[in-house]
DNA sequence: ATGGCCAATATGATTGGA
């Protein structure tokens, strides 16, 4: 079972990309970031024509995520626990059935937290400690689970082409840096770190300054495995060549293979 | 010179992204 992930920066702009990659690559579950619209404007129809379901969780403008599974949604829950304050569209989870057992999938946005001396830094790392409290208590279930997203966290220094670049910045300063550790530590598996030690293994190249000529990436988009998805994780990967198509989204997709059967 | 872009919005300038 293939289950990916992909920031496509707006569902609208990149409905072409999107199908293109889904005819390549096949995969049984799709997490998708910054669809950039209301639910009642998601390309619903596009996608059920291929023979997946949808689950969306949209607003205007900005944020949004959505999950799609050839297989049908036992449960779908938008919003991370922690704060019913917030009205931002970033989290998304799902639970679906297989032969023996279900697979629980959640579809994230993280904060990116730039300007790193304003509110939204805070807001960041409040997220990130939400998600940690969410994750500690979905471990418990001792099921098969992937927290896939967008995390605007650089996790390492070899995770940037220029890491330099990146010391002030939101997505790689110690306190983000600390929260990912915290997270991974709690049982959670990178899973394209333990299916590659490949350098470059980048998913984002900004627009500006001609980033992906120079393979000026960083690698922000990632698949965390509870050990009961690692222990049956067959392989990993980036699409980085997707990044070269035409009118694409600076992020690419991410994709993890795992053995599980479908019902 | 440390920049160069892209998407959405009661839109032609601003905001957000990373």
């Amino acid at each position: 079972m293939r289950i990916a992930t992909w920031n496509v920066n707006s569902v609208k702009q990149r409905l072409d990309n999107i199908l293109a990659w889904l005819a390549e690559r096949r995969p049984e579950i799709v997490c998708l970031q910054e669809i950039k619209c209301v639910d009642a404007d998601f390309p619903r129809d596009a996608f059920e024509s291929l023979g997946y379901n949808v689950a969306v969780h949209g607003q205007k403008a900005f944020n949004g995520v959505a999950l799609l599974s050839k297989l049908p949604f036992d449960e779908v829950a938008p919003g991370l626990i922690g704060d019913s304050e917030d009205i931002q569209a970033r989290f998304l989870e799902a639970q679906i059935s297989l032969r023996d057992g279900v697979v629980r999938v959640v579809s994230l946005y993280l904060p990116n937290g730039n300007p790193a001396t304003t509110e939204k830094y805070t807001y960041k790392l409040r997220w990130m400690d939400r998600l940690f409290s969410f994750s500690r208590e979905r471990l418990k279930l001792e099921e098969p689970l992937l927290l896939c997203g967008d995390y605007n966290v650089i996790p390492m220094p070899a995770d940037a082409r220029n890491p330099k670049a990146w010391v002030n910045d939101a997505l790689y300063l110690p306190p983000t840096r600390e929260r990912f550790r915290a997270l991974c530590n709690l049982g959670l598996i990178d899973a394209i770190r333990a299916a590659s030690g490949d350098a470059d293994l980048y998913s984002f190249w900004d627009y500006q300054a001609g980033a992906w000529a120079k393979n000026d990436g960083i690698r922000i988009d990632h698949i965390l495995l509870s050990p009961q998805a690692a222990d049956r994780m067959i392989d990993a990967g980036i699409d980085r060549h997707v990044r070269g198509w035409e009118k694409p989204s600076d992020h690419v997709p991410v994709y993890v293979d795992l053995a599980l059967d479908a019902r």
